[in-house]
DNA sequence: ACCTGAACACCGTTCAAGT
DNA sequence: ACCTGAACACCGTTCAAGT
């Protein structure tokens, strides 16, 4: 029923034509596997002209920025809403965050390599760095509050988040180019390295 | 004095064409941010036409994955000589070839995310995961060894050395990306986040 | 056996012109 | 204010023809 390319006319004026250029780039990243899809081929199934796309991106670059921000807009709710969910104890909430962080690569393969790809990040106003901070903030919050319940070791947060993302970050990489047999989230090897994780921030022995 | 580029003349037939392509290809590569480069100017800077190169490479990904598999020859080369060099104590051993990937990444950006890219690894003999087997074998030794030794925790070798490759992985990549504010190793977050992986690995406490 | 030149289909991007 | 059509420069790739 909803036909969602080449919409017949809307009286030559497409109207939000901005929202479907990036619904159909980012439907476009799902199916393929990465960002070469091509601005005419986005204007062609949102039933456009090859420079319609102009008139709202000034160039690629931006739209794929565009893509990266609202990735990490996604993955910043799918983490907190983790974290949030089931507040027993801080390192089960970290770990359901690693888990779900791992996921959301696992699922949106092209995306989450785009977001951290220098092609979408070219001179925008939100460099790369302060997009990732969001994110980051929840896992430091969380290593902040297992810190003060005495369950993570009592070192400069700089250096433990880095442990935690840059983990979370290779697990997810390795995950979806298939370098870690089982792919699956909850398989062994990637429990297995959240529980190694887990053992080098805990304070008692596991 | 040895001038790479646009030699005048070798007889017409340029001889050994295909070695000068790729470096003139690593060239770009070590230049630029990425593997955007045009075949037509590694064609240009070799001194050939642009037809030249399909001769030697049935097409830019094939090129592409020579570099990546060349690529990750030298990773292997690295890694061993840093693991072995010193073979004092494994978690010593361990974290020299820890850092030494770290440092491979950041020196090489570009060529360290085309190996791990999937444009570089299409429909060739040798695909990702075999290529990246080589240094992962390395790691795997020197756990091995190390629960041997048994200053590493009994664990399957399959979990710890996904948990130690995914930590070097994401450190090299955020360090590229400039995400970890120091950017060179051996500076805090770095090395906070392989002694937090080390400590993960240990029996004893630290 | 190895390289060149012209040719093809396709892109990103621009811009004067339409509604 | 928003979209179209033609045009420009450039690529990857192919192929008949040159040496």
């Amino acid at each position: 029923m909803s036909e969602s390319r080449a919409k017949p006319r809307e009286s030559y004026h497409h109207g939000d034509l901005r929202r479907v250029i990036i619904q159909t780039a980012e439907a476009m990243l799902a199916e393929g596997q990465g960002w070469q899809f091509t601005l005419r081929e986005v204007a062609r199934r949102a039933g456009v002209s090859h420079a319609a796309p102009y008139k709202h991106f000034p160039d690629k670059a931006s739209l794929l920025a565009e893509l990266s921000m609202r990735g990490f807009d996604r993955l910043r709710e799918v983490l907190t809403e983790a974290v949030g969910a089931n507040p027993r104890s801080v390192r089960e909430a970290l770990l359901r965050g690693a888990r779900a962080y791992v996921r959301f690569g696992i699922d949106n393969p092209a995306l989450y390599r785009l977001m951290f790809s220098t092609e979408a990040c070219q001179d925008e106003d939100l460099h790369l760095s302060e997009r990732a901070m969001a994110p980051l903030a929840v896992v430091i919050a969380l290593l902040q509050r297992g810190q003060q319940e005495g369950v993570f070791r009592l070192r400069p947060l700089e250096g433990l988040a880095a442990a935690c993302w840059a983990q979370v970050h290779g697990l997810t990489l390795l995950s979806i180019d298939g370098l870690l047999l089982p792919q699956k989230v909850g398989e062994a090897p990637v429990e297995a390295a959240l529980a190694a994780l887990l053992e080098g921030l805990a304070t008692g022995p596991a």
